[in-house]
RNA sequence: GCCGGUGUGUCGGAAUGGCAGACGAGGAGGACUCAAAAUCCUUUGGUGGCAACACCGUGUGGGUUCAAGUCCCACCACCGGCACCA
């Protein structure tokens, strides 16, 4: 019974996680730790916003905004202010489909889904500034992606085209390229059809040079430019024309080896050109015709990599405008219809492709570039470098291939019978999608006037009510069901129109979002000039490597046509980008519901609370890197916070004076993780603290002033333990009005210095040296401690100063 | 096929060309406990040895170097991206 009121005050003074984190939580709501005074600079820390669905946010999601978190408030220790906002991005497929199956309205499902994921985004314990919170679902903010799209139509960047569609039988939804994967759809795996529907585009082609070049001015992983390069796809080359023979009109073909036109032997166009059908002869119409209907029913797959080509003689020729040379012309699925001109001149010598073909079908192959100095004999495959001397070839003959490469453009032009061209893989985007739950497109058909904006005075156009979600087998939009909506006024003439049923894609709002934050309440313009100004680009954005290529280059697209029409200052959103890694399921394998193996954070705050988690999630591995999650990782870093809390509430009250040892180990604990942190080592930082906190737990005492920094050093990392334990330090202001630490180089320096002593390589001793002995000091105290093992001639004698002894012996 | 990335104990991982395996997890042994949990201490790459110690060891094979996980060459495996773009 005596013991019961010891026990009470021991358990007052162990670390009681959910105690410490409700009552910063609530501490730092009413005071919140980062504030804007006007003379500070900025830093825009950004993360990826997440879509709320129903699930919830896992242990992955939480990896990203840790981060963030971290790298905001080292940047708020050094002095910025933090724009450090997080939204929803809530418009798209899974809500809707969601809300087909429950019947229940998306925008209520969205809604608890805002608020479940909102609470668990709380959690996280970062400085979200809340007051900036958005929604790309409220019509406040999805009025300025109309306001977007209008401007984009009246500069000539938006049409209506009709075209053949991804189409997904299962989702009932027309697809983006970028929507497809491997001829599947990309959220349920069905196999995409073809589909001829009338679509919206933006000319996200106008902009492609832009997009690459701007590529070079940013701090991105390497990986990810080199996905945009590759999908935006420049090429140089050159279109020639190709009389055909015994007529008047020509073919055009695209090709960035114009040094290899001598080596042509035949032409290939792909069987949906415009000319294929008429170049039949009456003896090959038949097969002509049947191998261009065959290829139309043919889906993408079967038209993909690793099947054997396939093609047909047309019986017509074409002829080289260099040389006057007859070529075969053939159709072949092989050429893509909407790349180049459709068409191609094939150097079967020189492509793999073309030799693959000539091999099959027999056509002959004339070598144009000397390899090593020579005609190839019996040639097994092409020979693609632009590396060799010119041959075969009339008057280009005795050039470098890879000089002509360059030049030949410029003379086919010269000579009339081409010009100089450059080519990109990238399409214009698709931006209509025939579904309920995403923003109405603001623009109205009219009869007479044809398709007029909705002017921005009425804007936003308001996404009605609609009885059912479904989507139409029609391809077309359930808002076309809605008569009352669908009729309307021509602004412009005032007969009877009729409003666009399409709806935006869910990449609409993700492409300016990052804008809006730091003038969320403004309704005269999506953001103000002063504020852009102030407060943007985004300096830091983080987030998964999933969005390399689509969201990131429509953001930077809608950027760049921003900055034309001057409503932000700059041309690129994003300076800076950090990929984290995913984390995986504890085996490896990824966190799906399916596998069961999903970890929930709210369950890990319970046992470990928040700052535990925190450390977790950076110590799991390093962060651009995938890791597995393991149950038990996380028990070492919250027997750290827990050995923390000792360490500083054991000493808070004693008078521990500070020996140079002491000191020594406080500056080179400010070193090591700042430097970690700035490079972004950040698993290795915990480990970092890990370590000090051994070689503190060792000593008799710790200072005030060792403890002072190492709960501010810790703070970005576990900030509310830091914060408890500042107060209990004696501070009335919080730890994140402190100034971040800086490290004396002096103060760091050793008195002895511990030197390995190898011989031939192998350590044979350590010796203890004064870490200003000289190089002659301490070799001759390095072989004094190996003396045993000089036995031979002593050839080489190394010291790497401070690091290490190396005495060759033959 | 092309382009990236990765490869280190039982596991996650650490290491400006300078003592490989920090830190954590797990294991083993011990202390405390009636017992368990928690906590604390010791130990923990492999092989041989009672031991001091020796040898081997960072996917494979070569090379450069006094010294290589790290640099160079050739390959292998796994993961990711692109995929007939002329």
């Amino acid at each position: 019974m005596s013991g019961k009121g010891t026990e009470k005050d021991k358990m007052a003074e162990i670390y009681n996680h959910s105690e410490i984190e409700d009552k910063w939580t609530k501490i730092w709501e009413e005071h919140p730790v980062n504030t804007d005074d006007g003379k500070k600079p900025k830093y825009y820390c950004l993360d990826m916003f997440p879509y709320p669905s129903g699930a919830g946010l896992h242990v992955g999601h939480w990896r990203g905004y840790v981060i963030s978190d971290v790298w905001s408030r080292y940047k708020m220790m050094n002095g910025y202010y933090i724009v450090h906002p997080m939204g929803w991005d809530a418009f798209g497929l899974p809500a809707e489909n969601y809300a087909i199956q429950t019947g229940q309205h998306p925008r209520i499902s969205t809604a608890e889904n805002i608020r479940n994921i909102k609470r668990q985004v709380k959690q996280i314990g970062a400085i979200y500034d809340w007051d900036m919170e958005l929604d790309t679902t409220d019509p406040a903010f999805y009025k300025w992606s109309q306001w977007i799209f209008v401007q984009l139509f009246k500069h000539g960047y938006a049409y209506e085209k009709e075209m053949p569609l991804n189409w997904c039988p299962h989702c009932r939804a027309v697809l983006a390229n970028e929507e497809v994967v491997d001829g599947k759809c990309e959220r349920c795996h069905s196999e995409v059809t073809k589909k001829n529907l009338r679509q919206w585009m933006l000319k996200i082609t106008e902009f492609a040079d832009r997009l690459l070049d701007g590529l070079d001015t940013l701090d991105w992983p390497e990986k990810v430019k080199k996905m945009q390069t590759d999908w935006i796809g420049r090429s140089f080359g050159a279109e020639v024309d190709f009389k055909i023979d015994g007529r008047d009109d020509a073919i055009t073909v695209y090709t960035t080896r114009p040094d290899t036109l001598y080596g042509a032997t035949f032409m290939v166009l792909a069987p949906e050109h415009a000319l294929s059908a008429g170049l039949a002869t009456p003896e090959t119409k038949e097969a002509v015709d049947k191998y261009i209907a065959d290829s139309a029913n043919k889906s993408n797959v079967d038209r993909l990599q690793g099947k054997e080509k396939t093609g047909v003689f047309t019986g017509s020729y074409a002829i080289n405008p260099l040389n006057g040379a007859k070529l075969p012309i053939w159709l072949s699925d092989y050429v893509l219809a909407d790349y180049g001109t459709g068409a191609i001149m094939c150097v079967p010598a020189h492509d793999d492709r073309d030799f693959e073909f000539a091999k099959k079908f027999d056509l002959p192959i004339i070598q144009v570039i000397a390899k090593d100095g020579k005609e190839i004999e019996d040639m097994q495959e092409a020979y693609t470098e632009a590396n060799g001397t010119m041959i075969n070839s009339g008057d280009w003959n005795g050039m470098e291939s890879a000089e002509l490469k360059v030049k030949a453009p410029h003379y086919v032009e010269e000579k009339g019978f081409g010009k100089a061209k450059k080519n990109f893989k990238i399409r214009d985007w698709v931006f209509s999608r025939q579904r309920y739950w995403g923003e109405p497109i603001p623009i109205i058909h009219c009869p007479d006037c044809g398709a007029v904006t909705v002017p921005e005075e009425e804007l936003p156009v308001l996404l009605p009510e609609v009885e059912s979600y479904q989507p139409t087998d029609t391809g077309e939009s359930p808002l076309a069901a809605i008569d009352s909506w669908v009729n309307c006024k021509c602004p412009v003439c005032g007969k009877d129109a009729k409003r666009e049923t399409n709806t935006m894609p869910q990449w609409a709002g993700s492409s300016w979002y990052f804008l809006r934050y730091v003038d969320v309440h403004n309704d005269k313009a999506l953001v103000s000039r002063e504020k852009a100004d102030k407060y943007l680009p985004v300096d830091m954005y983080i987030g998964g490597v999933e969005h390399a290529v689509l969201h990131l280059l429509y953001s930077r697209f809608w950027t760049k046509f921003l900055y034309d029409i001057g409503v932000v200052g700059f041309e690129e959103p994003f300076l800076k980008l950090f990929n984290q890694g995913m984390v995986l399921g504890p085996k490896g394998v990824k966190m799906s519901k399916s596998l069961g193996n999903v970890i929930s954070p709210d369950d890990m705050i319970r046992d470990y609370g928040c700052d535990s988690l925190r450390l977790y999630e950076l110590f799991i591995g390093p962060p651009q890197q995938d890791s597995a999650w393991d149950d038990r990782g996380i028990d070492g870093v919250y027997r750290f916070l827990c050995k923390f809390w000792n360490l500083v509430m054991e000493n808070k009250d004693r008078d521990v004076k500070a020996d140079t040892e002491l000191i020594r180990i406080r500056h080179k604990l400010i070193s090591t993780i700042t430097q970690r942190l700035e490079s972004f080592s950040l698993n290795t930082v915990v480990s970092g603290f890990m370590e000090f906190n051994n070689s503190l737990a060792k000593l008799p005492g710790v200072d005030r002033e060792t403890l002072e920094t190492y709960v501010i050093l810790l703070s970005p990392f576990a900030p509310h333990i830091a914060e408890e334990l500042w107060q209990q330090l004696g501070h009335d202001s919080s730890v994140f009005k402190a100034p971040w630490p800086e490290a004396d180089s002096e103060a760091m320096k050793e008195d002895t210095i511990e030197v390995p002593v190898q011989v031939n390589g192998k350590v044979r001793a350590t010796v203890s040296v004064p870490a200003e002995a000289s190089k002659e000091e301490v070799l001759a105290t390095a072989k004094e401690a190996v003396k045993d093992r000089l036995t031979g001639n002593l050839i080489k004698e190394i010291y790497v100063s401070g690091k290490i002894v190396n005495l060759v012996v033959k």
